[in-house]
RNA sequence: UGGGGGAUAGUUCAACGGCAGAACAGCGGACUCUGACUCCGUUAAUCUAGGUUCGAAUCCUAGUCCCCCAGCCA
């Protein structure tokens, strides 16, 4: 695992973290071993994430291991795929499982004989009433359910049919195994829970082996006992079903005796985590795949050039609670800037070009201006970038009847061009639909480097800029939320979806370090965001995803 | 009308009978060759009503509101 890089903050304590603690230090465990059990049937999100630096940094913080266990009871949803990449995106985030990686699936025969004990103990039986005609006795959340017709078959019936359900004798649906024990509970989870159902289909990894699984409730805190886990950590929704959960261990020969806490999930504006939702996105088209830039996927995020440490530091922020909440999103991109400031190197794009002509510049002539590569760590040294009299610059630099407080270029207005030199504009040139198509400018050599001149005058603003001659084309990418509103009703949410989530944008101009060495690494476009390479890029056209924009503050202010 | 949980600044999380604090967001300012970063300042909260106590966010009582549960999903 990876060292802290929270190393220098507070370590952070929340409930769970006291409890691990006084269970530590009152001896009631020697070590903690806690446990990420995804289920194989979608690609992980950032909710995930919570629940992996959970499980995995208590792990490290006391000492103790995490397992990765697929919680892989149900192959009619469950795909290999999967498998492969939610071992890809913790690793991604940091984490190791070492040699602790198992599936429920690797129990099954364990289970499978646990069920049989509770049928000789007399505390199940194989139930043969249709699904309907099980919920129609299940009663409802105020009125208590009926005991099945079958509930009182005799141990040898019952061993009997179970053995036959494994031996593949019934279709699917024809008879379950229920655990016996009390159909008037109030806590619906108690009535007389299913323990196995026949499923004709074939597990990614015991193949047709099985026509029978065992449920959640059944293998999920056996699976916890099995591997001696000390704190099974899981959302707030399976909190009913702890009772259940505890009357397995109790009513079964395991070998330890794992508990249960729960924490509340995490939620953020403007995005949906929800397996099923992010599931029909991929599937109906509505985004290019899980790895979408936009989608809130660890994978998206990891193409979206979110680095992990982000991700980390965001989940610490957010912290570990029972209240429901959400999330700003904009605590999320604050975490995502503030990974990416340290770390980014500083490069200039002009995303909607506009050629600029510097008239007493001598035509032909080419200057190599130093420029720095991070002002935040300058071990990233120092660059070249080539100055000609034709360069780009950004349309929404230039403004023809500027507002009192735009500080940048303007009819006959002096801006900075960074790491150049001082730019006067003389005259804008337009098309036939009055559209500015170009700039007639001057610059001053004495402020060479971008140096202000002897006079001392001073300047507003600093532009960046690209050379039209060195300047490469590349397509960039910028995304916005994926959902128009900050509560997106995940039961319709293709009615929240935002139409303009993706703006591609053609003709950018890059400066040229940007394609050189071919580097995957994250980049600041200076003035603009925090940007990387996007797989679709090819060498005669290079692709970057926008992953944040850096905080606009005169997008604020012009707003008003 | 059942069972299980939860309510603290706009948001997320602390405070575990003893001065309600942080982060993000907001607002104002300083700095600046990125309107970035950084720094400084600042606005802003204990669901309600009673009670116990020298003292209550914390304990007790009664309410209110919110979330989860009626899959052979997890």
């Amino acid at each position: 695992m990876r060292a802290a890089d929270t190393a220098t903050r507070e370590p952070g304590h929340d409930f769970i973290r006291d409890i691990v603690q006084d269970d530590l230090a009152s001896g009631r465990h020697k070590t903690v071993v806690t446990r990420f059990p995804p289920e194989p049937n979608g690609y992980l999100h950032i909710g995930h994430a919570k629940s992996i630096c959970l499980n995995f940094g208590i792990a490290r913080e006391f000492g103790g291991r995490c397992h990765l266990r697929f919680d892989d009871t149900n192959p009619t949803k469950e795909e290999q795929e999967y498998i492969d990449a939610i071992e890809r995106d913790v690793r991604w985030l940091g984490f190791d499982w070492g040699k602790h990686l198992y599936h429920a699936s690797d129990y099954f025969e364990t289970l499978y004989g646990w069920a049989e004990h509770l049928i000789k103990a007399g505390k199940a039986y194989v139930d043969d009433q249709s699904q309907e005609e099980m919920r129609a006795n299940r009663g409802t959340l105020i009125e208590p359910g009926r005991n099945s017709p079958f509930r009182d078959r005799s141990v040898k019936a019952n061993l009997d049919l179970f053995r036959r359900m494994r031996a593949g004798e019934f279709p699917n649906g024809a008879r379950v195994l229920r655990a016996k024990i009390d159909m008037g509970s109030g806590n619906i989870n108690m009535r007389d829970p299913v323990l196995y159902r026949i499923l004709h289909a074939s597990h990614p990894r015991t193949g047709d082996k099985w026509c029978v699984y065992p449920s959640y409730d059944f293998a999920h805190g056996q699976s916890d006992a099995i591997e001696h886990i000390t704190h099974s950590i899981c959302t707030l929704e399976f909190e009913d079903h702890r009772p259940l959960y505890d009357w397995f261990i109790e009513n079964l020969p395991v070998p330890s005796r794992p508990r249960q806490y729960e924490f509340a999930r995490l939620n953020m504006t403007y995005t949906v985590l929800s397996k099923r939702v992010l599931t029909l996105l991929v599937r109906d088209g509505h985004v290019s795949g899980w790895d979408d830039p936009r989608m809130p996927t660890i994978a998206g995020l990891r193409r979206r050039g979110v680095p992990p440490a982000a991700i980390r530091d965001f989940v610490r922020r957010v912290g570990v609670a029972k209240a429901n909440s959400t999330v700003d999103y904009g605590m999320f991109e604050f975490s995502v800037r503030e990974a990416l400031n340290r770390t980014a190197r500083r490069r200039m794009a002009v995303l909607r070009p506009l050629k600029v002509v510097i008239e007493n510049y001598p035509e032909g002539q080419v200057e190599e201006l130093e420029a720095v590569n991070n002002p935040e760590d300058e071990s990233a040294g120092t660059r070249e970038i080539r100055f000609s009299r034709e360069l780009w610059i950004e349309r929404d630099d230039f403004m023809e009847n500027p507002p009192k407080k735009f500080f940048r270029l303007s009819p006959q207005k002096e801006v900075r061009l960074r790491y150049a030199y001082f730019l006067t504009c003389r005259e804008a040139i337009k098309n036939a639909a009055g559209e500015v198509v170009e700039l007639r400018c001057t610059y001053d050599p004495a402020t060479r480097g971008g140096n202000a001149p002897p006079d001392g005058r001073k300047v507003q603003a600093t532009l960046h800029w690209v050379s039209a001659a060195d300047a490469v084309d590349a397509e960039v990418r910028l995304y916005d939320q994926l959902f128009a509103k900050p509560d997106p009703d995940a039961a319709n949410f293709a009615a929240d979806l935002n139409p303009n989530s993706l703006e591609v944008l053609a003709g950018c101009k890059l400066e040229p370090a940007l394609v050189a060495g071919n580097s995957s690494d994250p980049v600041q476009f200076e003035r603009q965001g925090y940007f990387c390479p996007d797989r679709d890029s090819t060498p005669g056209r290079p692709v970057f995803n926008r992953t944040v924009g850096l905080r606009d503050t005169w997008a604020k202010v012009s707003a008003r």
